[in-house]
DNA sequence: GGATCGGTTGTCTAA
DNA sequence: GTTAGACAACCGATC
């Protein structure tokens, strides 16, 4: 009896894969086992309303959209197809729940704030409609509750200590390609109808990008061109063996790293088996590099980030952060414009702001460059808003990894070495000398010499017209001098590390300075109160 | 509980 | 061109 057939639906947030997908996998395999009894939809839902809301710009919308187009082709290959279901979550589901006489759900988890309410709701939806709901954890390589729990409740804050607990824990087998479905899945008429009046079609880039004057480079997205990269990158085993992320270049002129990062934050490519085939050529390599700055270490970094970020539903921001020191940044919407921009006079760090506007990727270090400078280093402003500029640009953007690293570049969490601070001069210089990324992304400076190209001001104004290039009319002058500021500004957070450390010891400065008083040696008492900072921590689990 | 060590990827100068 | 040490001194983990 058709009617009476069920549906199995598994629902695409992240995941966007049928490659090792386990919640998908789950759908496929109870289907191809009672073929009779049910239909596989597997869903994407689009809010129109994230249109609006979501900081997504729109070389990352399409990104999406391509995938969701590669995703369907994969499904079709299957004999499956996807099902674009336009609405909120909690008003989509009740409706399909019953228009589809939905048996089971299935998902992959998120460790998200945002998505862990979604999902919250979902699940008490389905329980109201008799709905059974299957969760899966294949986002990352460690299950982020299991490593908490293996560590004693509480989120590893160091690398090491992450390293050490995930040693400890079974990697998990990684799915082949899911079998195609050979049963007639041909719905009833009037869903049939529907189908026909491509209700669940893939979104169009016209759907999507309201803003297509900022569309870039085009970076090709999606489940298949993640896997062809992937075997691309790991072509040359001796390049993999020997990686190391601080020897490769932030402003080489084609990157200098995989940039498989977008695949990974979308779930194209799943990082179970990158780590699977990243260990089997390591294992043909007898000598290699290793965590943290090899390959293997950059997954363990993505691992680490979700593991705290699931542990604090505040990681995104610093008041009410148990990771976050509290300093007071300040706010100054020019220097921000300019930074956002790519015009704060400093040409290293204009040509990298602005390639991440034009093509929504940069590398690893010249995001360090520039958080840095936005921080700590240069206009001490507050890394949340660093963080909404790069949710807005990088097509990697992840909310685990985004806000733990500008933590960690502001030195707000996880990094504490604030006196080291990167040069917008110098440490673009290593790997470029000649100043060639530079007249890339800042073609303004392309007639600029070598020798002062990091630093125009340096030429004189004859020189500078002469490069066709006047500061204050074709470039804009230094917003601050780095020299300077990054001083001011170690010493300011010598200051906010110190209220910080009152805080958490409950200690006023008056009584640190008598102690400091008594103190005969030259040691400055350095308060740490093990039952604050377990307290601390308690807050975070 | 105090001392020591190590920490993905700093910069600058001097030798 | 490379490397060691100064800079001024942080945190968490460990013993």
């Amino acid at each position: 009896m058709e009617s009476q057939r069920r549906t199995l639906v598994h629902w695409f947030r992240k995941g966007l894969r049928v490659h090792d997908n386990p919640a998908l996998e789950r759908v496929f395999s109870t289907a191809r086992a009672s073929p009779e009894k049910f239909y596989v939809r597997p869903i994407f839902i689009l809010d129109p309303g994230i249109l609006d809301w979501m900081q997504i710009g729109a070389n990352r919308w399409r990104f999406l959209q391509q995938t969701l187009a590669d995703l369907d082709k994969q499904l079709r290959q299957l004999k499956s197809r996807l099902y674009v279901v336009r609405g909120k979550p909690i008003e989509v589901f009740p409706q399909l729940f019953k228009r589809w006489q939905v048996e089971l759900l299935t998902f992959e988890s998120d460790i998200e704030t945002y998505a862990q309410q979604r999902d919250a709701s979902v699940q008490k939806l389905a329980r109201t409609a008799d709905v059974k709901v299957d969760i899966h954890c294949s986002h990352t390589i460690y299950n982020p509750e299991v490593v908490i729990a293996k560590n004693l409740g509480k989120a590893p804050i160091t690398y090491q200590k992450f390293l050490s607990i995930v040693d400890q824990l079974k990697i998990p087998a990684v799915l082949e390609r899911p079998k195609v479905l050979t049963m007639n899945m041909k719905p009833p008429a009037d869903e049939l109808e529907l189908e026909d009046a491509n209700v669940y079609d893939c979104p169009t880039l016209e759907e999507l990008v309201k803003r297509p004057e900022e569309l870039g480079v085009n970076k090709f997205a999606g489940e298949t061109e993640a896997l062809r990269r992937m075997a691309d990158s790991l072509g040359d085993e001796l390049w993999v063996a020997n990686f190391e992320k601080p020897k490769t270049a932030p402003n080489s002129l084609e990157p200098s790293t995989t940039v498989l990062s977008p695949y990974l934050k979308f779930g194209c490519l799943s990082s179970r088996v990158l780590h699977k085939r990243l260990r089997e050529i390591l294992a043909r390599q007898p000598k290699h590099s290793k965590p943290p700055v090899s390959l293997i270490g950059q997954l363990m970094w993505r691992e680490f980030y979700y593991t705290v970020a699931a542990a604090d539903p505040n990681f995104d921001r610093m008041l009410g952060n148990a990771y976050s020191l509290q300093i007071p940044w300040q706010e100054k919407p020019e220097h921000l414009e300019a930074w956002t921009h790519g015009r704060t006079g400093y040409p290293f760090i204009d040509a990298i702001m602005r390639q991440l506007r034009q093509e929504g990727w940069i590398h690893h270090l010249a995001r360090h460059a520039v958080a840095c400078f936005l921080t700590r280093g240069d206009l001490w402003i507050s890394w949340e808003e660093g963080q909404r500029v790069f949710e807005q640009l990088l097509l990697d953007q992840d909310w685990a990894l985004n806000a733990g690293n500008w933590m960690w570049l502001s030195a707000s969490a996880f990094f504490h070495q604030y006196f080291r601070v990167y040069s917008p001069v110098a440490f673009g210089k290593k790997t470029d000398p000649s100043g060639d990324y530079i007249r890339k992304y800042v073609p303004e400076l392309a007639k600029y010499p070598s020798g002062c190209i990091y630093e125009p001001w340096k030429a004189t104004l004859s020189a500078q017209r002469e490069y066709g290039c006047v500061l204050g009319e074709d470039y804009p002058h230094r917003i601050v001098n780095h020299d300077v500021v990054h001083k001011e500004n170690i010493k300011r957070m010598s200051a906010a590390y110190k209220v910080n450390r009152q805080v958490r010891t409950g200690k006023m400065e008056d009584e640190e300075d008598e102690q400091e008083q008594i103190s005969t040696g030259k040691r400055k008492a350095r308060a740490v109160g093990t039952s604050a900072k377990s307290k601390r921590i308690k807050n975070v689990a």
